[in-house]
RNA sequence: GGAGAGAUGCUCGAGUGGUUGAAGAGGCACGCCUGGAAAGCGUGUAUACCCCAAAAGGGUAUCAGGGGUUCGAAUCCCCUUCUCUCCGCCA
């Protein structure tokens, strides 16, 4: 959530900011400011009151010790009367402080200056591409019908022991996913990432604190009996293990890398969306996390973005990195380049890495801070980004790479996959 | 799952109703000392919120979290969470 001084210190121009992500903010804003005003009038006045009671209650031990008995029951009843009166006030304080944050978490982030205008998918900019489309033939065909031509993958299977969106995954198409989500560890390690292996269930306090709670609830699977979630993306409890820390400006940034299988209920997705491996309800992800001071953290977005380019290219897939549109973008996100690969029989781009910088807005939630060379304490820029989520990935290395011998295994995943071909 | 013990600041650790935001030790930071270092000495060392134009200063809350008793709670009571020990179960 945005804090409350950029709020209440620059209304107009957090206004207009969130314009762009078409969010018209000028009656929930005037709602907090009302509302924070109030906060403070309440804790000052209740302030008082507890200064006053902390005062007597000492006079009170003193009187009794003297022996002035009348005067120490006077004051014993003066204190009564106070911690009545301050009873309302003290309720007051809460109410408006849970008020405050309800309303706050119902504001999205500000985009960056970066951020293009625009409503709709189509308004997203090319940033850059690269790789080559191949040129299949007629006869090729979509990878869920290669999965199944060589038994790499059972849709039917997962049906039968869970329902849509589980894959089997077999033989060889086992053997790829395992191939890939080690390449890509190896990847991020390489590049500086410092791997971490999280549960895969997190409680409430975590779901806030990345921003899954309150609004995406319908999108976790919930474990009710234990009061759990099954996480949707390695991003929630890694991030989470910065939550109520405070950091070392010198350890700044974080860079951590993890593998986890990702749970989402997808409810509302349909068609050819979810045809394959397009959208599953579990799926394979490598994920990286940074945790940036606010002056470098866009330095470390541009860094992330490189990072994960070098991952498409190495796979020796078409891709093209999308800066998203205002309209287009998340929710708690700054900015936004989302990665695609083409897929060359389904012939349509596929996201398969979302990277993006949510500057403090997380980090206010989490109470991810640091200490700045001046000693003062300031909420950390958060940061993350898929590196990769594999079914896409592999939906279009099956497409892109069918040949009549079989279905090549680009260069670099060979010492992972253990085998060229798929045949 | 059953029985018991416990949770105090960056760390260790004292504290069982009243100037305790919290002794003491360690760590860390700064200063002095030194040719330099060590030792030594001195000073400082939480977070959030509120008052104040700001600084200075002041106030409130926080001793796992929440609630209660009391004029007053780290200290007493209740609930939750977590840790440890023993038993049970188990990859």
């Amino acid at each position: 959530m945005l804090t409350l001084g950029v709020i209440t210190e620059n209304k107009e121009w957090v206004i207009e900011k969130l314009a762009k992500k078409h969010y018209d903010a000028r009656e929930i804003i005037e709602k907090v400011i009302e509302t924070d005003k109030k906060r403070k009038n309440s804790q000052t006045e209740s302030d008082a009151n507890l200064a006053e009671l902390n005062r007597l209650s000492k006079t009170i031990g003193q009187l009794m010790k003297e022996g002035k008995k009348e005067e120490a029951e006077a004051a014993r009843n003066s204190v009564a009367s106070i911690k009545e009166g301050n009873k309302q006030l003290e309720a007051d304080v809460k109410e408006s402080e849970k008020l405050l944050i309800e309303l706050l978490c119902q504001i999205p982030n500000l985009p960056s200056d970066e951020v293009p205008q625009g409503r709709h998918t189509e308004d997203n900019v090319v940033e850059r591409e690269g790789g080559i489309v191949p040129d299949l033939p007629e006869t090729a065909i979509p990878h869920w019908d290669l999965a199944k031509r060589y038994d790499l993958i059972d849709f039917e299977l997962g049906v039968k022991i869970s329902g849509a969106g589980f894959p089997v995954y077999k033989g060889k198409g086992a053997r790829l996913q395992r191939a890939l989500i080690n390449f890509f560890l190896d990847e991020a390690r390489e590049a500086g990432y410092l791997e971490v292996q999280p549960p895969y269930v997190v409680n409430a306090d975590s779901g806030y604190g990345t921003g899954q709670l309150p609004d995406k609830e319908g999108q976790m699977y919930h474990c009710n009996v234990d009061d759990l979630y099954l996480i949707p993306t390695a991003e929630v409890p890694v991030t989470n293990i910065y939550r109520d820390v405070i950091l070392d400006e010198k350890d700044l940034p974080i860079r951590n890398t993890a593998y986890s299988a990702c749970f989402r209920r997808e409810a509302g997705s349909y068609g050819k969306d979810v045809r394959g491996l397009n959208r599953l309800h579990q799926f394979d992800k490598v994920e990286i996390v940074r945790i940036d001071t606010p002056e470098h953290s866009y330095e470390s977005l541009k860094e992330m973005v490189a990072y994960v380019q070098t991952l498409v290219e190495k796979l020796e897939l078409p891709w093209r990195i999308l800066r998203l549109c205002g309209g287009d973008m998340s929710f708690t996100s700054a900015l936004t380049f989302d990665f695609e690969v083409y897929s060359a029989a389904q012939k349509r781009w596929l996201e398969v890495s979302s990277v993006s910088n949510f500057e403090s807005y997380q980090a206010n939630r989490l109470k991810c801070r640091y200490k700045d060379s001046n000693k003062k304490t300031q909420l950390c820029h958060t940061l993350n980004g898929s590196a990769l989520a594999l079914p896409r990935i592999v939906a279009a290395l099956l497409e892109n790479n069918q040949t009549p011998e079989g279905i090549r295994i680009p260069e670099a995943l060979v010492p992972y996959t253990g085998f060229r071909l798929i045949d």
